[in-house]
DNA sequence: GAATGTAGTGCAAACGTTTGATACTGTCCA
DNA sequence: TGGACAGTATCAAACGTTTGCACTACATTC
């Protein structure tokens, strides 16, 4: 910040400028109260000087800042990676910044991320929270936050629904014969990971087919790469994994298996991301990143005039399947010699 | 911030706990100058009340704040998400907070941020930046710089040198019978592309094999998919690519084409990162990226008490070789029939 | 020609801290 | 008994803004 050089302040304006520091301040803020010689003259010393307002001052006085948080379990997912670039130039354009905050999946370095973050910012983006409910509303009583893919009563939150999507996928997957379908979990503590547990079982049931939730593991590559055989055991033709990036470790593990994919299995993932980098392509569900960090900024900008009815703090947007080359009918039953 | 609820001040604690502010002040930031038993009351009353210190309040006055900041062009880029996770995590263990953007390789977006940053942070880490040397030195008179992979005279900088083990791995590609060395260049204004390509270049040359330098495309996967075909028509039995993103793209572009890697053509990376995730695994050049990390926060963070001298402005971690199985002998040539 | 209105500008308080200078209270020693 | 000296605690200024209020000067109205 400072010390490091004088910056230079109001005040070295107003002197050079022969003027008070209200009416260059005001030069800046509120320019409509002055006469336009006035500002176009605070205006070329303030250029001059390489003036430009102290953002620490400004928010300790107006007590609002231009800078929103933004926390993520895991920003090497490309998905919050991708989330937050949207959100950022979004912002940008809004002229707000960004914090951007890395939990390392973990609900108490979350919180303490969150109470250091929210006494300097104007609100707060939570993406995929760990935290308990509980803590997400004692902090929403502190600022203003939007939760991503997570829903909290009473707290704004927006998600990307992939219900239909899924029931799609599974309808397509028992359509071509498979009978015996595996789910790929998340991490535990993921709300999204319920939302679409829950729709993947509810539809296989309904199609009366049967369904394995495999063992949850570390969600990464290497977590999803490492349940390959797992996959194996469990007699799954069909892998529905809870996102792109463990769908992608799981092909990779089934390969060292010598497990083609779709040939012997199908694999189908989540969030469109990293889907089209491995081979074969994935087949899987929108997440709409993009899309939704910038919509998130924008609730979280917008002004709070808006009812609170129940239905006005959920916001939602639909995902939809993506189909690449991962899913394929069933290998036809080799009767094994007696 | 505030407005939102009345957030607890040192005015409130003081009247609580029946003494001045100042004393409630020095009990959190100087308590050796208080008899320990008032310590201990102020600060039974302030964790009752939830006090916990403005940060804007105290950086104003104190003219320096907890945070930094972190400048990458490409979050989405896992060398760089990698290195914002060690920074961030390493950070916190410090009590500093991390102000991360992202610039989308965009020299004017950075100057921006970065002019934004530059005022509510103590320092700045800016890594692989893209901004012409003279803003660079501007900036630095204007706040504590750490510079990662780019060398900029007169200003902190810190890269990893991959020199050696690129000399290492033309030699075994070399060594192997390789005779038309391809380089896939990273962005142009990139000075870790400049290194990479002039060891390279030098190492080939001295060994009297052939180098061409392939026309420059997005630092994407897509771009290294892309850039498939111009390969095949270079003629070169061996593709070093700038980074690991690129490799995997050209891996898989080559594919599409029915050249497989490494039988037909050997592909290298660099970072070791994504380099294991794709099939077969991309022989690479570790980045550090968790460990320049760690230097770079703990640079800007030292005291500069250190002396000035040029050497003691470069600081340089040593990248080395890991061997996957994207690099075998070129193919024995066969001669068509004439 | 006084009263009123209005546009432009300045004064000073406030935001929540930190911190050097200062005041208070004992204790100890001469 | 008085003075010196720690050891504690308080006072008040400062950081760089914003903003309600007051003030000036001039134009307009009666």
């Amino acid at each position: 910040m400072r010390k490091h050089a004088g910056h230079t302040t109001l005040k070295d304006v107003a002197e050079a400028a022969g003027v008070s520091i209200s009416t260059v301040s005001r030069a800046f803020s509120n320019p409509e109260r002055l006469s336009p010689a006035t500002v176009q003259h605070v205006k070329e010393v303030a250029a001059r000087l390489r003036f430009s307002v102290n953002p620490v001052a400004k928010a300790l006085i107006t007590g609002t800042s231009s800078n929103i948080g933004l926390v993520v379990p895991d920003i090497s997912n490309p998905y919050m990676s991708t989330l937050l670039k949207a959100a950022q130039a979004h912002s940008r354009g809004r002229g707000i910044g960004v914090f951007a905050a890395d939990t390392d999946e973990n609900a108490s370095t979350e919180r303490e991320v969150c109470d250091q973050l929210a006494k300097q910012t104007r609100g707060l983006v939570l993406c995929s929270s760990r935290m308990s409910v509980t803590h997400i509303r004692e902090l929403a009583e502190l600022i203003p936050l939007v939760l991503v893919n997570r829903v909290v009563k009473g707290v704004p939150s927006l998600y990307s629904d992939s219900t239909a999507a899924l029931y799609e996928l599974v309808d397509e997957l028992v359509d071509l014969g498979h009978r015996h379908l595996a789910y790929m979990p998340g991490p535990v503590q993921s709300w999204t990971n319920k939302q679409r547990s829950r729709a993947i079982s509810k539809r296989v049931a309904a199609r009366g087919a049967e369904l394995v939730t495999l063992a949850s593991t570390s969600p990464s590559y290497a977590g999803g790469r490492a349940a390959a055989p797992q996959v194996l055991e469990s007699g799954a033709t069909a892998v529905m994994a809870f996102d792109d990036v463990l769908a992608s470790g799981l092909v990779e593990g089934l390969r060292r298996l010598d497990c083609s994919v779709p040939r012997d299995i199908s694999v189908t993932g989540h969030d469109d991301v990293l889907a089209e980098l491995v081979y074969p392509g994935i087949t899987t569900v929108t997440g709409q990143s993009v899309r939704i960090g910038r919509l998130a900024v924008d609730w979280l900008l917008e002004d709070p005039i808006g009812d609170d009815s129940e239905s006005a703090l959920t916001r939602v947007v639909e995902g939809r399947v993506i189909r690449r080359g991962s899913v394929a009918a069933p290998p036809s039953p080799v009767s094994s010699p007696p």
